[in-house]
RNA sequence: GCCCCCAUCGUCUAGCGGCCUAGGACACCGCCCUUUCAAGGCGGCGGCACGGGUUCGAAUCCCGUUGGGGGCACCA
């Protein structure tokens, strides 16, 4: 059986590219039937927060990666499996293949005369019974890496230095960690960032030495931002949890990040997880790094939105809107709205005016509305809503018929009224917005607008 | 500096030796629809990094160059 895993470090935000990894992961476990184990890398203990491990757990489950798919395993914590580390270096050290030492950085460069050299392997033969520990690598030949997404790397063993694997006080380091957590849970298959591969090196060194066979490889680009780098979490919005919040839809996130270094094979873009799922294929996967295209992300995230049901979508909106707007009012224009908003938290600039006392307040706006002839169109208009019937037909007839009086086609005469009413230039259609405001409170904005004139 | 990876429109990609006059999507720009803005429809702009091979034939294979990126801790 296929057993994936995905193994993050608590240490920040849950970053998008940790997301697309996962997703991978996920997708050939639930394909193949096997298992998706997650491990949180929690042995820098410096570092890590309990909040964080929460906040992957949340993140991923929010992008369908949980615990009710009988796929999903764990989560598991690595500090829980100190001792199998420590009894790993151990045996190592037994048979001969790693050894102490306790050379200082500053002695190592002193010997190579230089601070890009790497270890010169001066403790090898020494003897010593305590210290850091290093893994004695080959020093001819090559190690290969077999990549599912890469091909055959080479990686020559004269360049590999001995690496350390425990610190002097004991401790097994990450290389040593990882490798023998995917060891003893019986991972057959390591899907993770382009950024490990010079650790797949020293790793497929590892297993053999631990007496286990190496898993299959598979090393996804990275995915940079606009100047090409690394997504940072210090430059780049990397946070799933901040897409989230704005309104981005899982289903659109799991999506678009799926279509970050791998496609479908034919023209299709968007398509459903369920669909998608069946047909990923590690073989697929493109090895070059990936732009996150926030832009595209929002444009994904503008079909769904479009596509849900209007229930749904008033549902999903409520959480963006004041907890005192009536959503009975809100229904009223949902409909209007699903095909302005991109993301969800832009449905409260489309709504506001009908819930807020006095519509918000834009000079830039009021400026660009209120320019031709507001006062007339206003004065005009003001005296018909006493009158008309309140639907949106009547409602645009008596508009037009006052545009028409002083010269003004539809597209000028509603600017002011517009801005009058909702304070903005662009927004909701005006007459469905107007019939949901009311007679009475049109007409006193109308009467505000006109005395600010 | 050393090791490694990558290279098709601005971006994500299709292409896996002849279906390519290089297709789609996002972005951008027009036009249509239209009460604003969206949505929708139609159209446009725009690319195989460069140089050598191999081949009857190369975006597709090989080599090199250039450019970009990742990694080089007693971090993970």
């Amino acid at each position: 059986m296929i057993r994936v895993r995905f193994a993050p470090s608590p240490t920040g935000m849950f970053h998008v590219g940790g997301a697309r990894s996962a997703l991978f992961n996920w997708a050939l476990a639930e394909r193949e039937g096997g298992r998706f184990v997650l491990r949180v890398e929690d042995t820098d203990a410096a570092r890590n927060r309990p909040e964080w491990t929460e906040g992957i757990i949340s993140a991923l489950a929010w992008i369908g990666i949980n615990g009710e798919n009988p796929v999903f395993e764990g989560p598991y914590f690595q500090s829980a499996n100190e001792p199998q580390h420590r009894e790993a270096v151990a045996k190592l050290l037994a048979d001969g293949k790693a050894y102490f030492c306790d050379c200082t950085r500053e002695q190592v460069q002193a010997r190579t005369g230089s601070e890009h050299k790497g270890y010169d392997g001066h403790c090898r033969d020494r003897g010593l019974s305590a210290g850091a520990v290093r893994f004695r690598t080959p020093d001819e030949g090559v190690v290969v890496v077999d990549d599912v997404v890469r091909g055959r790397v080479e990686f020559p063993n004269d360049a590999q230095e001995d690496f350390v694997i425990a610190r002097g006080d004991g401790s097994p380091l990450y290389v040593l960690a990882n490798a023998v957590d995917d060891i003893t849970q019986a991972i057959t298959h390591v899907i993770r960032g382009e950024e490990h591969l010079s650790n797949a090196a020293r790793q497929q060194l590892l297993w053999p030495a631990l007496g286990a066979t190496p898993p299959v490889w598979a090393h996804l680009p990275v995915i940079v931002n606009e100047q090409r780098k690394k997504l940072s979490k210090r430059r780049d919005k990397v946070a799933l949890e901040s897409y989230r919040d704005e309104g981005y839809l899982a289903e659109a996130m799991v999506n678009y990040l799926m279509l970050l270094g791998w496609g479908p094979g034919d023209d299709r873009e968007i398509m459903p997880w369920s669909e998608m799922m069946p047909l990923f294929r590690l073989e697929d996967v493109i090895p070059s790094s990936a732009f996150f295209d926030e832009k595209k992300l929002r444009a994904f995230n503008g079909e769904y939105i479009r596509a849900l049901p209007p229930e749904e979508f008033i549902a999903r909106c409520a959480s963006y809107l004041d907890p005192s707007w009536d959503l009975e009012v809100f229904a009223k224009v949902a409909g209007l709205a699903q095909t302005r908003v991109a993301v969800l938290s832009e449905i409260t600039a489309n709504v506001d005016f009908l819930f807020l006392p006095e519509p918000v307040f834009d000079q830039a706006s009021w400026d660009k509305g209120m320019k031709n002839s507001p006062k007339e169109i206003l004065t005009g208009y003001l005296a018909r809503l006493e009158t008309v019937s309140f639907d949106p037909e009547s409602l645009k007839t008596a508009l037009e018929e006052v545009g028409t009086e002083h010269g003004l086609k539809l597209g000028k005469a509603q600017a002011p009224v517009r801005v009058a009413v909702t304070g903005r230039t662009v927004g909701l259609p005006l007459f469905e917005s107007i019939e949901v405001l009311g007679r009475e409170r049109t007409i006193d904005r109308i009467r505000t607008a006109l005395a600010k004139l």
